[in-house]
DNA sequence: GTCTATATTTTGATAGAC
DNA sequence: GTCTATCAAAATATAGAC
């Protein structure tokens, strides 16, 4: 439970300079100290508003998975055909996983972790994005316009490469010069793209994959 | 650079139990001591055969990076047509990540760490990779049967679902009863059909996702 | 090659003044 | 709400006997 203070700004630095050392250093790696200095407060002052390293990390989970969440169901909720919210909820991955640099990062690393943070309160976040593409495939079946698919593995194949492409930027930095010198630097519209048509090829049969869609989501 | 020593056995386990320690808590979160506890070693010991816990970790790496370039590149030496190949690319790769249970893990972990224990010699293992599928591509691109691709993006479509669906087995086994009832739990084969199809679908115009093959990779 | 014992540093956390 | 000073517990690493 995190302490009731409301204090704006210093809170709010304390979180985002957190996000960025979990997400660089992983939670056994992020050391109080440097969250403290890169949000410019005093050690002291983390504990203050926060009940712990840990208490601290969890409310960053919670506060990236719930963004994913609203921004998928916003997606389903516009409607639109299954194939256009196949397309709408890879964007909307995509937006948040770009738009906060961190998260692909974090994502990773408690993946990788088994979940050893995750509480009731993160599970029931993160389901939620999946449960949205569950409907999303059974309306798309019922229409007749998708084959079966495991959503499990539809997600798999949708996120998974959304969340390494963002994470392996640093890496690709670091060791773009050691790449086969004819491969220009990948988009990210590429990737997406390349998502948007690897994951559309499967669910229906035939084509849908290389028409684009505008992209601006239906905001009610 | 490793002490010359040869000690085989201690030192295998060793290697074992650095792996999975490295995997289920990260490089910060591993400690030297439940190391040398899992081998059944004593701390020392750890300090005698290698550099360090550094030292260990790139060991590691080396070994897991080296063993998927060879299985890979086994696979394009035994040739077959271009969509074969990427089939045994994807199972080759899949073939690893489930072999040894910690790969995907650590792998994943590196990525999010921005590469940081990353050295030349374990580039170099990492590059051969790319390579091996940048061969396939030009190799279908120049029959005819494949159509443009971006080799980075493509293997980000095929590695990403498999080290990722690998890694999150403990989390699926520790969440899975918060799971839509009425998912069943996806098995590997399946996600590998999927990923073959993806991959497949985007590389060749039309069908050849259906078909399965065999699967004995060409011993020589 | 292997162990015990220990030095040194780092780190999460808090007490208490302001 | 914020800071200084500091504790107590890990954790990496090594010295030195066997």
């Amino acid at each position: 439970m995190p302490k009731p203070a409301r204090s704006g700004s210093t809170r709010d630095r304390l979180i985002a300079a957190a996000a960025l050392e979990f997400a660089t250093r992983g939670f056994d790696g992020a050391k109080v100290d440097r969250i403290a200095a890169r949000a410019r407060i005093n050690k002291a002052m983390l504990y203050y508003h926060f009940d712990g390293k840990a208490a601290l990390y969890r409310d960053i989970l919670r506060d990236m998975f719930g963004a994913v969440g609203a921004s998928v169901a916003e997606v389903r909720q516009a409607g639109g055909s299954p194939e256009d919210q196949i397309r709408h909820f890879i964007r909307a991955v995509a937006r948040e996983a770009l738009t906060r640099p961190n998260f692909p990062a974090i994502w990773l690393r408690e993946i990788a972790e088994g979940g050893r943070h995750i509480d009731a309160s993160i599970a029931i976040l993160m389901r939620r994005i999946l449960d949205t593409l569950v409907d999303i495939l059974a309306e798309g079946r019922a229409a007749g316009v998708f084959v079966e698919a495991h959503p499990l593995v539809t997600q798999m194949g949708i996120v998974a490469p959304l969340l390494l492409f963002a994470a392996s930027a640093p890496l690709r930095e670091r060791f773009g010069h050691l790449v086969p010198a004819l491969l220009k630097k990948p988009s990210v519209d590429e990737l997406i793209h390349h998502v948007e048509a690897m994951t559309l090829a499967v669910l229906v049969g035939a084509a849908g994959a290389g028409a684009s869609v505008p992209l601006r989501r239906g905001r009610s």
